[in-house]
DNA sequence: ATGGTGGGCGCCCCA
C-alpha cells in the first residue's frame, strides 16, 4: 500500500495536480494539507471518478483544513479538535485494503505554522503552535498506555524541520520558526510519545540534505536550493518493518502553478 | 538588512 502525504495549498486551484500526482505515482491514499476549501464544495466527483471515491475531510472556509482520499474503503474516521479553535488541522481514518490485510489507521495532521517571532510571550501564533504539539503528546502518550499504538501512520505538514541536514542552514534558521530548539525539543516529545519511527531517515542518510518544502519568495527555487523537511511520515514500531520504500516527489515542486510543498510517500506491506 | 511570492477573501488575513 501506498501512501502519500502532500500540503497542496488549495485543493481547488490545483485539483489537476492531484489528478496528476494519482497518475504519476498510483498511491492507494492521498492526505492533503491546506485543503482551505469548505467541505460542501471539495472537489469530490474528479477524484471519485480517478478511483479515490472514499474521503473523509475537515475543512474549513478560506484556512488550513485537511482531507484523506483512499482507494479502499475507509471503516472509522475520526476528527480531533486540536487547542479547541475549530481549526481543520487533524482527520483519522481506519484502512483495509482486502481481506487478509490488517487495518492501518492514518492520521493527516496540518500544524499551525506558528508566525514569524519564536517567543511565545509576544506571539500567540506561536504559543498556539506550541499548546497544538502539547496536545499531540498527551494523545499519543494516552493511546501508548492504552496498548493500542499499533497499526498508525502519523504524517502531514508538521512545520518543523527538526536535524541538521532536514534545512540548508541549520546555523542560519536557528532562530526562525520552524527549526527553533523549543520546536525541534517539542516534536521530539511527540515522537517519543508512541515511539514514532521516522522513516524518512532509514532510507536517506541523515548526513544527506532532504527538504519536502521550498519557498515561493526564491527567485529560481531549484538553483538556491534553500528547502526545509517540515513534512513527515511517521510509522508505529510494529510497522516498521512493513516500510518498504520511501521517498520526496521533489519534481512535483516544478510543475506549473506548484504548491510550495512537495509530496512525500512510503510503501507499507500490509 | 530587507524583501521577495502565492493562496483565499473581500478592502487584509495567512503561509
Amino acid at each position: 500500500m501506498r501512501i502519500v502525504s502532500w500540503n497542496i495549498n488549495s485543493v481547488r486551484l490545483r485539483e489537476n495536480l492531484v489528478l496528476k500526482l494519482m497518475k504519476e505515482l498510483d498511491p492507494d491514499i492521498i492526505c492533503l494539507q491546506e485543503t482551505k476549501c469548505p467541505n460542501n464544495q471539495f472537489p469530490e466527483k474528479a477524484f471519485a471518478k480517478a478511483g479515490f471515491s472514499h474521503i473523509a475531510k475537515n475543512g474549513i472556509k478560506g484556512y488550513h483544513g485537511v482531507a484523506t482520499l483512499s482507494k479502499h474503503a475507509i471503516i472509522e474516521s475520526d476528527i480531533v479538535d486540536y487547542c479547541g479553535k475549530g481549526d481543520g488541522r487533524h482527520i483519522a481514518v481506519t484502512v483495509k485494503s482486502g481481506k487478509t490485510a490488517k487495518p492501518v489507521t492514518v492520521h493527516n495532521f496540518y500544524v499551525p505554522a506558528g508566525g514569524d517571532e519564536p517567543d511565545p510571550d509576544i506571539n500567540e501564533k506561536f504559543a498556539h503552535k506550541l499548546a497544538f504539539l502539547g496536545e499531540m503528546q498527551n494523545r499519543f502518550k494516552k493511546l501508548k498506555k492504552l496498548g493500542k499504538a499499533a497499526g498508525q501512520v502519523l504524517l502531514g505538514d508538521l512545520n518543523i524541520a527538526p536535524g541538521e541536514h532536514d534545512v540548508w542552514s541549520s546555523k542560519q534558521l536557528k532562530n526562525v520558526v520552524s527549526h527553533t530548539a523549543v520546536e525541534i525539543a517539542e516534536l521530539a516529545k511527540v515522537q517519543a510519545a508512541a515511539q514514532w519511527d521516522d522513516v524518512a531517515r532509514r532510507f536517506v542518510p541523515p548526513e544527506e540534505k532532504l527538504y519536502s518544502w521550498w519557498s515561493y519568495r526564491a527567485r529560481d527555487w531549484a538553483a538556491s536550493d534553500r528547502g526545509r523537511r517540515l513534512d513527515h511520515i511517521w510509522v508505529t514500531p510494529d510497522l516498521s518493518p512493513a516500510v518498504s520504500d520511501y521517498g520526496v516527489l521533489r519534481a512535483a515542486r516544478g510543475w506549473e502553478r506548484p504548491s510550495d510543498h512537495a509530496p512525500l510517500w512510503i510503501d507499507l506491506k500490509t
